[in-house]
DNA sequence: ACCATGATTGCACAGGCTTTCAAAACCGCG
DNA sequence: CGCGGTTTTGAAAGCCTGTGCAATCATGGT
């Protein structure tokens, strides 16, 4: 049913070789013949199998994607970064998509039968013995978003404790006191850093934080803990938020309490995701280099894939601070 | 380097025959055989090769998901729904971002060289001519947004007069006498039908549109569009907009220059994407029924691919209005 | 103990492609 | 016209798996 190179070899009276030839780019053949033959290609609308092709020995092109769930606009923009960053390189992005909680393992696994040449994972978790088995199987993998603990493979990651110091400068500088933190699931590594590093910051101003709340990352649980510490008895002047995500929904939260931001309460995200620049909110975040990231993560992923060995790297972005109003 | 069946068979003992009809469903073999195998398998992460496997001229299990801009939050969230149900009917996507305005062609064609067992187009223009190539490559499609003009392929789409008649009516109820449309670029299929629809609905209460002006379906062309209306010479009470996106940005307009949502200009949009919920805009809009889409166009597909003939069949969804507080 | 029956097993081939290898065609030049 | 050297070319070998087919094995009935 498919139309196959032995078709059009029979059609275009060559062999076969000769039809795989014009395809492939500067193996030796004449100029003539080959466009005779992919013209003949053409109008069979013959294209040669990749399946087949990356039978051989040869790469697929592919490259497993595993994101969380896209619902959240941190995570739909990166991939709209990365997919556009894969594409450019001339290879094609296989979506594997993660719930939260969901293990990683058979889905990364189902994956690499497909004979991805790599693989980027930007969510779930993943251990030394997981990327040393994708590594194995000629799938060098490439950890997004945070740092693998026991090494064995590279990794690309904001540093979030630089970009939560400047936060706590910020927030030094326009006089807050009363500082609160609402955070994402107490698991995850950009929650641990992001708090650790505002913790410490604060340390070195002489302050802590007066209250700490978690949410999930969600604008709708940024506004549920934020009603809850803006309604509590002893209300903050300031809220710092894991991720812009949560940081709109506690700017809901204010207004709907008729507060004013930043003059009550001054609230702040991570991220600059691009809602966060938009007018009602005017959000002063962190922005998080997500091109660079990208960047960053595909060279080396391509580098791996062509064979680069050695200690698995970790690269640590610095993120900028970008003051709009709400803080 | 990448272990083979061959390679279990040799560890195991057994014939490689044995190893792929330990990895197939309901094949004769002897239970703690097949159970040694997988053993071994395990011990070796042997997994069976679907680039082999689609060979013999089984599916591959890939699903082209062919998508505009990620960083549309409609799109995005669209995406979200159906990678979630490509997934659970046992498939994987296989991502194909195209830019606006870029050829669908050339990345649809490479896709079908992996041998796809079907395509979600959701973005790009698709002709009759496209589609009856993907059927006869044995990978069917199914349009998703719009119906093919020429058919050539199954569609489903949102019922956009409908659900911009509900608009009109909402308009009429609530008493604006000056109405302005900012809708998408002129050539898509929604935009026409939606400013089509609303056009026709009003014409059935015996009004008309004041002013219709052109974004491209992003917050920030909304909130342009929006600001020039409201500060023209003949402010309108109302603004429809053709997706939440530009509502949004219509909202934000609105704020910067002090009027009030609703008193002053009610603002509505189309899709119900997740922002449009958000306190601060609390948008009144028409709820496209992604869910239901994504299931109908999966089912579509699934049957196509099964073997199933017969002339390409559209399937209009019937979208809900959502009202908030912003009309 | 022997045969019919059915379950297992291994061999070999198919599937579409790339690539090695040796044969064939071509080139310029004496 | 003959000859060394450089493309071009086609045949065949592989890549990895699923499966038809024939051979083998175990089973149970007599």
């Amino acid at each position: 049913m498919r139309v196959t190179a032995d078709d059009v070899a029979a059609r275009a009276g060559v062999s076969r070789s000769a039809v795989s030839r014009a395809f492939t780019e500067g193996a030796s053949i004449q100029p003539d013949k080959r466009a005779h033959i992919r013209a003949v290609a053409d109008d069979l609308g013959y294209r040669p199998n990749l399946m087949a092709r990356s039978l051989t020995g040869g790469a697929t092109g592919l490259i497993a994607v595993v994101v969380g769930s896209l619902s959240n606009p941190y995570e739909s923009w990166f991939l709209d970064i990365l997919s556009q960053g894969i594409r450019s390189r001339g290879l094609w992005p296989l979506l594997v998509p993660v719930s939260p909680g969901q293990e990683i393992e058979p889905a990364l696994d189902h994956a690499l039968a497909y004979q991805v040449d790599g693989a980027v994972i930007a969510a779930g978790s993943v251990n030394r013995k997981l990327a040393e088995r994708c590594t194995a199987n000629g799938a060098p993998i490439v950890v997004v978003g945070r740092v693998l603990d026991g090494g064995g493979a590279d990794s690309v990651c904001c540093d979030n404790r630089a970009g939560m110091s400047m936060i706590a400068e910020r927030l030094v500088t326009t006089g807050r006191r009363k500082i609160a933190w609402i955070g994402g699931r107490a698991d995850t590594f950009s929650n641990v850093e992001r708090l650790e590093g505002l913790t410490a910051a604060l340390a070195g101003y002489g302050m802590s934080l007066c209250e700490t709340r978690r949410g999930d990352y969600t604008t709708d649980s940024g506004m549920v803990q934020a009603l809850a510490l803006l309604t509590g008895p002893d209300r903050p002047d300031a809220i710092a938020c894991g991720n812009d995500a949560m940081a709109i929904g506690a700017i809901a939260a204010a207004h709907r309490l008729g507060l004013r931001v930043p003059e009550d309460v001054g609230i702040c995200g991570f991220d600059d995701i691009p809602a966060a620049a938009w007018e009602p909110f005017c959000l002063t975040t962190v922005a998080n280099p997500v091109s660079e990231t990208v960047h960053a993560a595909l060279d080396l992923l391509t580098r791996r894939i062509a064979g680069e060995t050695g200690a698995p790297s970790t690269i640590r972005l610095p993120p900028a601070l970008r003051i709009r109003q709400s803080l």
